[in-house]
DNA sequence: CATACGTCCTGCCAGC
DNA sequence: TGCTGGCAGGACGTAT
C-alpha cells in the first residue's frame, strides 16, 4: 500500500520522464477515480504541459506548466504506468484514467480496488488542499517539540493518530508500524501520555524508518510497483508490520498483532509493554 | 472540536 | 475441486 517513500520513489521516477510532454489526449474509464466531473477534468488538461512531478504525503503531484497540479493518490492498489507508446502497458488490466501525449507516449493510472483518487486542482484549490495535510515528516519544520504538540494534542492510540494525515502527511500502517517497534511504544498508548524521551524517540524513528524506505525504493508486500514496473526492495528490512508470530529482532520475543480501530497492529510484547504496565 | 466507526472495492487464500 | 467468507486498508462521511 504506497505511503510516503512509496510515493516518493514513484514520484521521482516519472520526474526522469513526464516533464516536457503535453497531452493530447485524456480518457476517464472509471469515473468515480477522477474528483468531479470527468469531462471538466479532461478539458482542463486539454494541451497542458507538464512541468515536473512531485509529492505530498502520499500523494504523487504532477505540476503543470500552467499552475494546475494533477493529484493522485494511490489508494491501497493505484499504479501510474507511464509507457513509450500510445496504448496502456500489457498490464494495466484495470486502466481507470489515461492521458496520451503529443509525442505518442502516455501515462496510465491503473487501479484494481479503486480506492485511489485523481483530481486536478487550480492554484487556490491546491493551496487550501496542501493546507489540510500535516507538516511532512522529512522536512526541517518537523522537529521533536513539533511532534510533541501534535501528540499533545490527543488521547488517541498513538498509531491511530499517526495514521491521521491532518496530523503528520504520508505516514501509513506499515511505517507506523514500524516507527513504534522502533521506539519501543506499543501502538495502543494514547498520544498524549507518551514520555518526552519516547516522543523523542518515536521521532528520530519515523523519520529513519522513512529515508531507508525511500532508499530501498519502498515496500512491495503484493501490488505496489515503482515507476519503472520493479518491486521495492525494504520488505526484507520490516522488524514488526507482518511479522506475527515471528521473533523479535531485538529481544527474539514472538510478535504479536492486535486490532486497533479496525486495522491490524503489530508489536513487541516485550519491547513495546502495554499501556496499562507503561503507565504504572 | 475530538473521537469512533461504517463504507467503498476486488483479488486472494484458508477452510470446508 | 469448487465454493465461500473473511481479510487487506486510506480516506471520507456521519454520528456522538
Amino acid at each position: 500500500m504506497p505511503e510516503l517513500p512509496e510515493a516518493e520513489t514513484i514520484a521521482k521516477g516519472l520526474a526522469r520522464v513526464l516533464p516536457g510532454r503535453r497531452v493530447a489526449r485524456v480518457r476517464v474509464l472509471k469515473h468515480d477515480v477522477v474528483e468531479g466531473p470527468a469531462a471538466r477534468f479532461a478539458r482542463g488538461l486539454s494541451d497542458q504541459e507538464i512541468a515536473a512531478v512531485e509529492r505530498r504525503g502520499k500523494n504523487v503531484v504532477v505540476r503543470l506548466a500552467g499552475g494546475d497540479r494533477i493529484v493522485v493518490n494511490l489508494g491501497m492498489t493505484g499504479r501510474l504506468l507511464p509507457a513509450p507508446t500510445p496504448s496502456p502497458p500489457p498490464g494495466a488490466h484495470h486502466a481507470a484514467v489515461h492521458w496520451t501525449f503529443q509525442d505518442d507516449s502516455s501515462l496510465t493510472f491503473d487501479d484494481v480496488r479503486r480506492f485511489g483518487r485523481v483530481q486536478l486542482l487550480g492554484p487556490d484549490a491546491w493551496r487550501s488542499w496542501s493546507r489540510r495535510l500535516g507538516p511532512e515528516p522529512l522536512s526541517s519544520a518537523f522537529t521533536g517539540a513539533r511532534l510533541r504538540r501534535i501528540l499533545d494534542g490527543s488521547r488517541s492510540p498513538i498509531r491511530s493518530l499517526l495514521l491521521d494525515q491532518r496530523k503528520v502527511a504520508g505516514v501509513g500502517n506499515i511505517y507506523a508500524v514500524e516507527a513504534l517497534w522502533g521506539a519501543r511504544v506499543h501502538p495502543a498508548r494514547p498520544a498524549n501520555g507518551l514520555t518526552d524521551p519516547e516522543c523523542r524517540a518515536l521521532h528520530r524513528t519515523l523519520r529513519r524508518v522513512l529515508r531507508r524506505a525511500i532508499a530501498a525504493r519502498g515496500t512491495t508486500l503484493r501490488d505496489y510497483r515503482t515507476a519503472e514496473g520493479e518491486a521495492g526492495g525494504f520488505a526484507p528490512a520490516l522488524h514488526a508490520y507482518g511479522r506475527e508470530g515471528q521473533r523479535c529482532r531485538r529481544c527474539r520475543a514472538s510478535i504479536e498483532r492486535m486490532r486497533l480501530s479496525g486495522r491490524s497492529a503489530f508489536f513487541c510484547p516485550r519491547c513495546q509493554p502495554a499501556p496499562e504496565a507503561a503507565a504504572s
